[in-house]
DNA sequence: GATACAGTGTGGTCTGACCACACAAGTATC
DNA sequence: GATACTTGTGTGGTCAGACCACACTGTATC
C-alpha cells in the first residue's frame, strides 16, 4: 500500500495513521512484531526500527515477556522523547547552551506569569516540599540541582501545559551535564545555596502574590544570573569528558 | 564496556560519548554500520536502531550508494527530529492542541519581541518575500497557509535562535493536519486572506517600527483569533483544565 | 580524451534462528 | 481442596547470513 523508499517509514506512517484515527490510543498496545510484519509484508526488523523510533520519541514503551503488560504499549508522557532529542542535539553542538538559555527563560517565565495570573486552584504543594527539602544543609551541590531542576519543572507541571512541560524537562536533560560542569566554578557555595533558596522562595511568593511582572522578572534574573555566574554560556565550546 | 539490557542504547550512549568529546560532529560520517557492529561486539540490527534512532531525532541522514555522499551523515539541522516528535506526540493525544496553540503563542510573541529589540541588523527580505507571495488571489487555502507558515518560521529563522526555530518548526508540523481540517469552517476565504495579510504585513512592520509591545500584541491577537475563528482548539478533545 | 563497464563499499531489507523473560495453564504435592 | 512446582506459550531482544539497490571508482575500450 506504501511503497515508500524505506520499509520502516511505511510502518510508521501505518502507525501514526492509527494513531490519528483513534484507533490506537494511549494505553493500547501496539500489535506484536511478528503480526505487523505479516500485515504489512515487510520483515520483523522493518518493524522494530519503526517501534524503536517511536520509543526513542517516548510515544511507546516496549518490555518483554507475556502477559498484559508486555509487548509495546502507548504511553502518554511525553517527556522523554523530548529530553533524549534535545539532549543529542546539544551533545552534536545542533544548538547552542546559550540558545537554550535562553529559550528556557523565555519558557519559564511564560509559566509563572500563567501562574500568577490563574486562580487559586494552582496546587503548589509539590513545589514546597521541593524547597523544604532544598533547606537540608548536608546536600551536595549535585543533590541540590537535581532538586532545583524538580522544582523548576513542577512550576511547568503545575501550568497544565504539557508541550511546555516536556520542552522543560528536553531543556533541563539537555543542559544536565553543563550544570554540572559548572559547580566547580561557583566559590562559595553555601552562599550560592541560599542565595538560590532565597530567590525560590521569592518566585514562589510572587506567583501566589498574582504578581506576574515580578514573578517573571525574577525568574529572568534568578536564571540568566545564575549561568552568567558560572559562565555556562560561554563554555559551550569546551569538550571534556567520557563518562562511559 | 556498557552491558545495557539493551544493546542498541549502548551503541546510542556511544555516539553520543563521541558526539560530547567532540570525535564525531556536524558534517561527519559515522562509521559504517558493519564496522561499529564488529567494533562494539553487536549484531548489525543494533546498530542499525540506534542509527534509525538518530535519524528519527534528525542529528544524522543516510544515504545509500557509495562516496563522500554516502552512509550515516552528522548533520546539522536539527528540525526535523522536533517536527515529528511533536506530530506523532499531538496524534497519539499526548499533546493538545490547545496547548501546543498555547505554546506557539508563547514562543512567536517572545520572537517579535526580540525581534522588534535587536538592531536593524536582522534580515526580513524571506520574510516580506513570503508576504508578497501571499498576496496572490490564485493561491488555494492550502497553498496560501503553506506560505503563511513558512513566514512565521521565517521569523522565527531571523531570531537566531535555533532552538526556537525548531520548537516553531515542530509546533507547526504538528497541528498542520488539524489545521488544514479548519479550513472549511472558514465562511469567506478571500475576506480571511486578506485579514491575514494585513495582520502579517501589521506585523512585520511592528518589528520594524521597533515596537516590541505592538508587534508582540498583534501576534498574540492573530494566532488566537485565527484558531478561536476556525474553532480548531475546540475540537481536539482537549485536557480539560483552565479556562483562561 | 571521452565513454562504457565491471568492481567495491555502503545502507536497506528479509529470513531464520535463538535467547530471556513473564505470564498462563496444567501438574504434582501436601 | 489448596498450595507449590513445572511446563507451555507468546512476547520483545539479538544475532548471523544472505541478498538487493545504489553511487561512486577505477579500469578498459573506443
Amino acid at each position: 500500500m506504501n511503497d515508500s523508499p524505506r520499509a520502516w517509514e511505511g510502518v510508521l506512517h501505518h502507525l501514526e495513521a492509527h494513531l490519528l484515527s483513534g484507533e490506537l490510543s494511549t494505553g493500547d498496545h501496539l500489535p506484536p512484531e511478528r503480526a505487523l510484519a505479516a500485515e504489512l509484508s515487510v520483515g520483523r526488523s522493518s518493524v522494530r526500527e519503526a517501534v524503536r523510533v517511536l520509543e526513542a520519541l517516548g510515544l511507546v514503551r516496549t518490555q518483554t515477556g507475556s502477559g498484559p503488560q508486555a509487548g509495546a504499549t502507548i504511553i502518554g508522557a511525553p517527556s522523554g522523547g523530548m529530553s533524549s532529542l534535545m539532549r543529542l542535539q546539544v551533545a552534536a553542538k545542533g544548538f547552542a547552551v546559550a540558545d537554550v538559555v535562553k529559550t528556557r527563560i523565555v519558557l519559564e517565565c511564560s509559566i509563572v506569569t500563567e501562574l500568577a495570573d490563574a486562580g487559586t486552584d494552582v496546587d503548589f504543594v509539590h513545589a514546597t516540599q521541593l524547597l523544604d527539602a532544598m533547606d537540608s544543609d548536608s546536600l551536595t551541590p549535585k543533590e541540590f540541582l537535581a532538586l532545583d531542576a524538580r522544582f523548576h519543572l513542577s512550576l511547568a507541571d503545575a501550568s497544565g501545559n504539557l508541550v511546555v512541560s516536556a520542552m522543560m524537562a528536553g531543556i533541563r536533560n539537555s543542559i544536565e551535564s553543563y550544570v554540572i560542569l559548572g559547580i566547580p566554578t561557583i566559590a562559595d557555595w553555601r552562599t550560592e545555596a541560599q542565595r538560590l533558596r532565597t530567590e525560590h522562595r521569592g518566585i514562589l511568593t510572587a506567583i501566589k502574590d498574582h504578581n506576574a511582572a515580578a514573578a517573571s522578572a525574577k525568574v529572568h534574573s534568578h536564571i540568566s544570573d545564575y549561568y552568567a555566574r558560572t559562565r555556562l554560556t560561554d563554555q559551550a565550546e569546551t569538550t571534556r569528558q567520557d563518562t562511559q
